[in-house]
DNA sequence: AGAAATTACGTTTCGCGTAAGCATG
DNA sequence: CATGCTTACGCGAAACGTAATTTCT
């Protein structure tokens, strides 16, 4: 049994002939009998009375019918249903987000938001990642994407999902030095002058035990663009998430694996005290559709 | 979109991967992957979130798996309910008919019809066509298996469905002279003894008018069966209806065609006052479509 | 390495259309 | 003989299975 066999019992149950049905559906004719007969095979009864010429309904052809018209009006609207439920899904949605983020990861996204979801109201707040856990707390925000914060509260109402990871690597000028390694250890990187984020970054936090004490920081900011214009001028060293360095085009910089494998966590963070609305499941869909592994 | 993509999204929701439940499905696994993902072509959105190796539904994807479960159990359901409707049709169907039909025409239907609707208690009433009138309006029979009632009475409570049509023929020992002819005349017929049915048949009636005046009778019955022993002692000439003629095997007897074509009709009497059980008609579908052209 | 999903490709099944065959009126 | 249903047969599309490829744990 099949859709096809369906429609054809259905129309022609309601134009009284096959030959009137097919014209209707634009195939031939004999194509609706053979189904109309497998059919009849496959129940185990017929459902028409082939009376002459003429086609006349059984009892079960009735019965039949009234079932086969209910699932066809049912898969008929299956996809308005699913279209209108777009239609359906509004209200604000709130996303915090880093600076990397804003400029080149979640601007597709909002596009695609936008435009399958129109009656959502998207606004991205810019924040940094210790900042995040107060904006959702708060409710200035109803989701974030940014790096996992790694504080461990007592208080678990804030819960992390990962969409994707990123190892650190060291971004330095071609005329440095450690460009001619293939890898590098912290003990190298800390005879450079070092260029990192401010201490409010998610990456600082991961950087700060094993990297930063004792070293020469000649840059602290907020922004790897920023970063790496010194970089470029072989000021000094910078550790950056390589999805960054992946993102821009570096003229005169060098990307290198660092020795021990760092890892930045980049996911979604909740207030797991409210649930997340359809809109916002939609968005970290579409966000882990085109970034997650 | 079609059953199996419905079945396969359906199965796959429920087990979480598409591995174990094309297991479940005994097909392999990327005929499921495959019309999981024209389905999600056609419908123009993602129902899994792909996650990895895991699957999670997408908001779509619950929406719509409301909607093909609804789908698939009616479908699954539609045969169950289409036999159990079946076992539903009960009550008596009392049927009236000749004695050759109660002979040699009803049996397999009866046959028929009390094996596939086990809770009809089906019984037989012979009896001549001219009594059926008054059977069926004193409700001792639901229906009548019988030929046309031509009397047309100025009360229109009874109505005749037409089955089936049969012309008369002429029955003869191969010993009498008109067995050398192809068609024989009425004239021609008057001048042997003639054997025929009693006046309260049906085909008395249709004969009397045109040949019994002035005809030398010398059988009148009920049954075909006793007017053909007569026939083949060639006793005499008799006229019945072609389709009893080869329902019987006739020894030394042969069949010739009238030159006029005198038809007998055939077919079920009701009282349209009363609606038809669906017992009533059923059975009239069971006979019509072994017997009807 | 092992498990699960997708892609690629050859095979089989299924539905369709044309043409021919029957039946009805 | 005209209309309508069924059967026969060849063609093209669709679904399937095996095997290779990719991706994640």
């Amino acid at each position: 049994m099949n859709f096809i066999q369906l429609e054809y019992f259905k129309k022609t149950a309601e134009c009284g002939n096959i030959t009137m049905a097919a014209k209707k559906m634009f195939v031939s004719q004999p194509a609706v009998s053979k189904q109309l007969k497998l059919l009849e095979e496959e129940l185990e009864c017929k459902l028409f009375a082939r009376r002459g010429n003429r086609l006349a309904l059984t009892l079960e052809g009735e019965l039949f019918l009234k079932h086969a018209k209910e699932i066809v009006s049912k898969v008929k609207n299956i996809k308005d249903e699913i279209n209108f439920s777009r239609k359906k899904v509004s209200g604000k949605l709130a996303i915090g987000c880093g600076a990397v983020s804003a400029k080149l990861l979640l601007p597709n996204i909002v596009d695609k938001m936008i435009k399958e979801y129109p009656d959502v109201e998207v606004s991205i707040f810019e924040a940094e990642t210790n900042e995040m856990r107060e904006l959702l707390e708060s409710d200035v925000i109803d989701i974030s994407f940014s790096a996992e914060d790694l504080r461990g509260g007592s208080e678990k109402k804030i819960e992390f999902k990962e969409i994707f990871s990123s190892e650190l690597v060291l971004v330095c000028s071609e005329k440095c030095a450690l460009a001619r390694m293939r890898k590098v250890s912290f003990e190298e990187i800390k005879k450079y002058p070092l260029i990192t984020y401010t201490p409010d970054t998610g990456v600082y936090r991961v950087l700060v035990k094993a990297l930063l004490e004792n070293a020469r920081i000649i840059l602290q900011s907020r922004y790897s663009e920023t970063m790496l214009v010194y970089i470029e001028k072989n000021l000094g060293v910078g550790i950056i998430p390589e999805y960054i360095a992946r993102l821009k085009s570096l003229n005169g910089i060098v990307v290198r694996k660092l020795d021990t494998d760092i890892k930045i966590h980049m996911g979604i963070n909740h207030d797991v005290s409210k649930p997340l609305s359809p809109a916002a499941r939609i968005f970290i869909e579409l966000l882990s559709a085109e970034y997650g592994k």
